[in-house]
DNA sequence: ACCTGAACACCGTTCAAGT
DNA sequence: ACCTGAACACCGTTCAAGT
């Protein structure tokens, strides 16, 4: 309370009349309690109404900051894929002139991130949300995170280590070795056997080896 | 109403008094109409009212047959799991001695009939269902499917035209790939250029593919 | 045994009303 | 501009009651 008062007093002083009257950033805030709690439950029980009572407004607030419920979704989306395409860009600059070895890393960071989001990352691809232009950002920043892993092939062809051929196929096909793995893992569907004697990046080194392979210039 | 009267005075004739009542199986015909309306609309939207709505009975008459709205869910799921297992295996019939052959099958297999029945492919794989021993034989299909795969590497190997290692693991890969490509074609996320440019055969064909350089043997 | 109808606690969404 | 509360049509689930 009185942390409160103090703060509107700062306002009143310093600033002209600011916007928001009960939240600094509500939609900010709606966004980062939807995160949370998609990963606490899942897709399925997420509801706006517990969004808003996590938050501290009635439930009626959210729709002030988004059309509806699928809406207040794609910008969960949003934000995954903004970290993926972050992940992406993060490979290619630490392995700097070797597309194998960012190759390797992408793929561990992509099935990393998916398995500390795994709910987020069944949102941004279970096809729950329209894939036509209904929510332009996002499939811009799919396709951004795609262009990221053509152009470490591309850079592969160049260098005469990737084998020649249309680069939106073969990034694809590496594209869904580790999506596979991804989702694999995340939806629970590893077979016993190797869930219970082989780590991570083993599977993910597996993965990426093989795809490697059937990349590799002849 | 007339189709009705005869078929009772049927029954009455041929046979000794039929268990259901109402329905036939009605375990069935609810199965049946879920698969259907899973597919018409999508996983979010299914409910059980919906469904008792369309076969015609109340909407608590299905607890009857499920405990409850997961585990007729697991009961379509479990349907899908079995289609995937007789695809392989009319895969492996059809190309008999030819493991890279049989890969190439089951791929285009699988990918196809995740586009057939992509509401069910989601569901089997989304994680929306508990995967630990809830519905065992869920698992049970599942880990079918996938001994089916492990066969095929297993022949390969044999036959020296796949390289040798740990056949899970290199089974793993393989499935990775196969399913990525079936889960980014349903979800809706496959890049523009591709999805306008490019069919369904010559996708799986690459990924098979370049699955298939990665497991020649050397 | 199998099915129904009322009842309960939850949803998403709309809208008039408050500050 | 931003938020609230009542209201509506939907859910899943339970349970006493009917045949």
């Amino acid at each position: 309370m009185t942390t409160q008062t103090a703060t509107i007093k700062q306002r009143a002083k310093k600033s002209p009349p600011p916007k928001p009257y009960h939240h600094g950033d509500l939609h900010q805030e709606i966004l980062c309690a939807a995160c949370e709690l998609i990963e606490e439950n899942n897709i399925a029980s997420l509801s706006l109404r517990e969004i808003a009572k996590k938050v501290g407004v009635s439930h009626t607030a959210p729709y002030r900051h988004f059309k509806d419920k699928e809406s207040l979704l794609a910008g969960i989306a949003g934000v995954g894929f903004k970290e993926l395409a972050k992940q992406l860009a993060d490979a290619v600059e630490l392995h700097h002139d070797n597309p194998a070895a960012q190759l390797q890393e992408a793929a561990h960071g992509y099935v990393q991130r998916a398995m500390t989001s795994p709910h987020c990352t069944q949102l941004m691809f279970s096809g729950i949300l329209p894939c036509d232009d209904t929510y332009p950002e996002l499939v811009a920043s799919g396709d951004a995170a795609f262009d990221g892993l053509k152009m470490i092939i591309e850079e592969g062809q160049a260098k005469g280590v990737f084998k020649e051929g249309d680069i939106e196929i073969l990034a694809l096909a590496t594209w869904s070795g580790i999506h596979g793995l991804a989702l694999i893992l995340i939806g629970g569907n590893l077979p016993e056997i190797l869930s219970i004697s082989v780590d991570i990046r083993q599977l993910t080194n597996a993965v990426t080896t093989t795809m490697l392979e059937g990349l590799k210039a002849s």
